[in-house]
DNA sequence: TAATAATTACTCT
DNA sequence: AGAGTAATTATTA
């Protein structure tokens, strides 16, 4: 079986996408974002439930994505993943806290990188790791985004 | 091996 | 208090 790919329209914000691999675990998804469908649907029926549910999370439901299989890496990335799937919902942390919550105290810089780099949101809530001070950055998308994700789980900022 | 990154803490106005 | 600079960690080319 092949990588599939899960596509699913979320009403104010756009279309995202979610490649599942054979295994049927979610190795890369791409955030929500105006962008027309490129045709290619979702075959599978667990992958229309993830689209429903992801459409969900969106429209502002408190959903979990717990049970929903991830390709978490082995090394730092895997640490910082699973140190991520600790943090409850409406909760934040600082980039220095989640290197710490890892086991790598003081690589609050790399826990940035892995963050930019990590691709597995909203499964992974990479938009609750914010800065020490302040909101922190959110790479091509804008913080206003970012704000926005943090706002559909009662998250003041 | 050198450069990079979605940071952090300290220091000097 | 505010702005600027150096420091520390893991990944990538």
């Amino acid at each position: 079986m092949k990588p599939t790919l899960v596509q699913y329209a979320a009403p104010g914000w756009g279309v995202g996408e979610v490649w599942l691999d054979e295994d049927g675990r979610v190795f890369h998804s791409e955030l929500p974002r105006p962008r027309p469908l490129s045709g290619l649907r979702a075959g599978s029926e667990p992958a229309q439930t993830l689209a429903g549910r992801l459409q969900a999370f969106f429209a502002g439901v408190a959903v979990s994505f717990h049970d929903v299989p991830l390709a978490i890496p082995d090394g730092f990335y895997g640490d910082c993943a699973r140190a991520l799937l600790t943090v409850p919902r409406g909760e934040v942390v600082t980039y220095g806290e989640l290197a710490a919550l890892a086991g790598y105290p003081g690589a609050a810089r790399a826990a940035g990188t892995f963050c930019a780099r990590c691709d597995l949101a909203p499964f992974l809530p990479v938009h609750r790791v914010v800065s020490a001070s302040g909101l922190g950055s959110w790479g091509d998308l804008g913080v206003e985004y970012k704000r926005r994700l943090l706002e559909l789980e009662d998250v003041a900022f």
